[in-house]
DNA sequence: CTTGTAAGTTTTAAAAGTGAACTTAAAAGT
DNA sequence: ACTTTTAAGTTCACTTTTAAAACTTACAAG
C-alpha cells in the first residue's frame, strides 16, 4: 500500500494517518500548540531539514489545519497559525503526552498542563460521551455504523 | 535529528514518537484493538509488506506494548497480545479517530464505538482532570514542571 | 513425498529523508 | 553605493527506509 491510498480508506484512522501520520508533521503540530509561528523557529527549536519543514507545512496548510498569512505586508514574512482544525487534534497530542508521561519518562516529565478555564493542573483524559464515566480502554468495541450487531469490529 | 535521538529527548511526545511515531504502526495498533492477533491476519488485512510488519511487531514487544505468545506449543505459531502499556495507547487512536470522522469523513463514518460499560454508543472525548469539564485544546497551557510561572510552553 | 500453512528473511528498485550550499527579497549597517 | 543580515525557501548529492516479490524454515496433513 501506498501512502497517497491512506487517504482513500474508510476509515478515519487511515486518512488522519495520511495527514498527520509522520513524526515531524507531529513535532511541527506540538511547536504550534507552544506558540510557534514561524519558519525559522520551527526549524531552530525542532532542528529539522528545511526541505521536510517546507514540505510539511505545506501539507498542512493544503489539509487546512494551518493558514500561512503575511505579517508584514512590505516582507517576506509569514505567520503559520492554527484553525480550528488544526487545534482540534490537539486532544490526539495530549493523549501521546499523558501516555508518554506514564511509560516512557525518566522520573517527572519536564512539562505540566494547566487548565485555563479552572486554573488548575491537570492530566486531561477521555470520558464516554454518554455516562460521562472514565473510558477503559478495553471496553470500547467499534462496530460497522449502520449494522446494529456488532462483531469484534474496530476503532 | 535522526529518530534514534528521539528516544533521548525529555519531551514525552518525541519519546512517544519514537515508539509509535510511524504509519504502519498505528495500523498495526489498530488491528491489535480490533482483536487481531497473528501474524498473517495483520498482513493480509493491512497489505503491509511482511518485513515491515516483522520489524514493526518486534519493535512493539521490545518496547512493552504486545507480547509475544506461542499458542500451540509443537507448532510454530504465535499470538500478539496487548498488554497494558498497549492499550492505554488507545486513547491516541480514539482521539484521532473522532478527529477524522469530524474533518476527513465522506459522509457517514463507516464505524462506531459502543461503551461496554453503559451499553451507549459513544464518542469518547477529553476532561480536566481537575474540574472534569470537557476541554477546549485552546485552554490548555503547558508549562516547566518545576518552574511556578509559566510562559507560553508546550504540550 | 508432495502440498499447505505460519512466520518470517533476503533481495532489488523506488521513494523519502538528510545536510550543505544556493536563491530571493527587502532592510540595515558602513 | 556596496556589503551583510534575516526570513523563507529551493536545489543538489548522498544515505536510509520502504515496497513488492521471491526465497526459507519448520511442521502437519493427505
Amino acid at each position: 500500500m501506498k501512502w497517497q491510498e491512506l487517504n482513500s480508506e474508510r476509515c478515519s484512522i487511515a486518512r488522519a494517518l495520511y495527514v498527520v501520520g509522520d513524526r515531524w508533521t507531529i513535532l511541527v503540530l506540538r511547536e504550534c500548540y507552544r506558540g510557534v509561528t514561524r519558519f525559522d523557529k520551527f526549524e531552530s527549536r525542532l532542528k529539522i531539514p528545511r526541505r521536510i519543514l517546507s514540505e510539511r507545512l505545506k501539507k498542512l496548510v493544503e489539509e487546512g489545519l494551518l493558514v500561512k498569512e503575511q505579517y508584514q505586508n512590505h516582507r517576506l514574512r509569514f505567520d503559520y497559525l492554527l484553525t480550528d482544525k488544526g487545534w482540534e487534534l490537539r486532544p490526539v497530542l495530549l493523549s501521546l503526552l499523558a501516555w508518554g508521561d506514564k511509560y516512557l519518562a525518566e522520573g517527572e516529565p519536564p512539562m505540566s498542563l494547566r487548565h485555563e478555564a479552572c486554573g488548575h493542573v491537570t492530566v486531561p483524559a477521555l470520558v464516554c460521551s454518554a455516562c460521562g464515566e472514565p473510558v477503559d480502554p478495553r471496553e470500547i468495541k467499534s462496530f460497522p455504523t449502520h449494522k446494529a450487531a456488532p462483531k469484534t469490529e474496530a476503532g
